[in-house]
DNA sequence: CATTGGCGTCTACAGGTGTAGTCTCCCCTC
DNA sequence: GAGGGGAGACTACACCTGTAGACGCCAATG
């Protein structure tokens, strides 16, 4: 079902949707003030994520309101498995040790990611 | 410095002269084999990667030897950060809980999982 | 010395992407 | 009822990407 790719302008659209729910393209337009895209352009990408299926848009009155068919959740999913996929062989622990080499985890992140661990080991 | 992308065609032309060392054009084709790229293909991806400056060519002799400029850690480095940003807010153990809760973890993951921690929390 | 084969360069072309202008229709307001 | 304003549709256009053909040059080989 899922094969399209979203582009990160149209996941920045998206993220409205997901955030506020269904939306008329005014209220989105509205929610992305602060991109200081053009009209035009945002209405460019909600007729793109239409044709990609990744929103509807359900008429409503003489208007259409667009709500998001692509859940946050599996747009990340299929974004993380392909980075996951492409750079560490698919495997989670070589990502994490990358991580954990190349950039500074704080005393809380660790603190989380030991929680996260704990959990896993004691659902497992 | 960084800035330009490496696509996914380009990375694969990458990843042999990451695993091989300074190659020929001609080795660089023949590791490509399997992608059944044309012979054209894997020249424009050459070419395409020299004129970003991920790879370099040096003349020897009458042909070029081509040799990784971008190293595999900064690419793997920028490729990870930008999905960490752009998907969990630049926080790694989002990203950690994500993968615990989308996909199977073996044994052996969270083995080691736990390892990286332990060591982790041993270095801070 | 003429031919050939490989090397690098140039050109191509469709589809995606970022970004935006224009056009048409129709509701709302005066 | 006429005009304006906004909504969506269509068009545009440059750049990137995947994929590849064509060309010119030159070394090697017969």
């Amino acid at each position: 079902m899922r094969a399209v790719s979203i582009s990160d302008a149209e996941s920045r659209v998206l993220a409205v949707l997901w955030r506020d729910g269904p939306s008329t393209s005014e209220r989105v337009i509205a929610a992305l003030a602060e991109e200081s895209w053009e009209v035009s352009t945002i209405k460019t990408l909600l007729a793109r994520l239409v044709r990609k299926r990744a929103i509807r848009a359900r008429k409503e009155g003489r208007r259409f309101v667009y709500s998001a068919v692509l859940t946050r959740e599996q747009w990340i999913t299929s974004e993380s498995e392909g980075l996951l996929g492409r750079l560490f062989g698919g495997r989670v622990a070589p990502l994490v040790q990358h991580f954990s080499q190349h950039r500074r985890l704080s005393k809380a992140d660790i603190a989380e990611l030991k929680r996260l661990i704990e959990e896993l080991d004691d659902g497992e």
